[in-house]
DNA sequence: TCCATAGTTCACAACATAGGAACTATGGAA
DNA sequence: TTCCATAGTTCCTATGTTGTGAACTATGGA
């Protein structure tokens, strides 16, 4: 079985940490993390985005954001332990890794609110 | 031929913007745009990042970006006017695009200053 | 009317991704 | 020790996404 991949922080790139941070399960996923004082094993985000994730699919999103520098994980016994990185990310790449969770943030709670008030976001027409 | 699409800004999504920007091409384009006072047509770009770019493939660059949000484009008789759209982007998203432009700076120093020296990160072991 | 220029679309090849099934690694129980 | 349960990983294949040359469209000017 393959070794894990962290690559060192200065071999990690933005294209990396966008690409990784542009899927929303993996930005779930790394949110939470980022937020939690504690590592947290895979299987706590079987269901993140409140749909069932096959833990293949997991494998591999872990293994996304793990290869793009923005978690690290570790063997503990039968588990992972899964941190982020964003303390070493700041140091490089200041105020990115902060303006993408807000952006998130900002754009799950108009989620939020919209379909609280009847979905009128899905029915607005583009330009 | 298809009408250009512009999403309101309300449809624009992080998902979308992170996408469009994790392509290191559509990248420098729209940073350069985003530097830039006045508009730019699409041949502006036919060598970015020193590369010859097929003509095609810089035109659905355009598009990525336009549809995520990121640019506006116009024709102006036989070219394309293209303006980024950050402006508009800083109203919901604050502080994203300055921080994703900043980091792309930050890289690209670190990328120069390394090829002068003899490209030591090309051969910095990974962990 | 014709041409040159700027972009777009199409078709296809190359590459990336998702998910089920089979596998591996570890710790604990018998 | 051996066996089992749990947590993740890898493999395979079907499905998407992306890049590119060739053919096309739209516009302005000769």
């Amino acid at each position: 079985m393959r070794p894990l991949v962290h690559p060192s922080i200065d071999d990690i790139t933005v294209e990396g940490i966008l690409h990784a941070l542009s899927d929303p399960v993996r930005a779930a996923i790394y949110a939470e993390l980022a937020m939690s004082a504690c590592a947290q094993n895979c299987s706590n985000f079987l269901q993140v985005t409140n749909r069932d994730i096959p833990k293949s699919t997991l494998s591999l999103h872990f293994r996304s954001l793990r290869e793009a520098g923005l978690i690290r994980s570790e063997r503990r016994g039968v588990e992972m332990h899964n941190t982020s990185r964003c303390s070493e990310i700041e140091q490089r790449f200041p105020g990115l890794i902060g303006a993408i969770l807000n952006a998130h943030r900002v754009q799950s709670t108009e989620r939020d609110s919209s379909t609280r008030q009847g979905a009128s976001r899905a029915v607005r027409p583009h330009v």
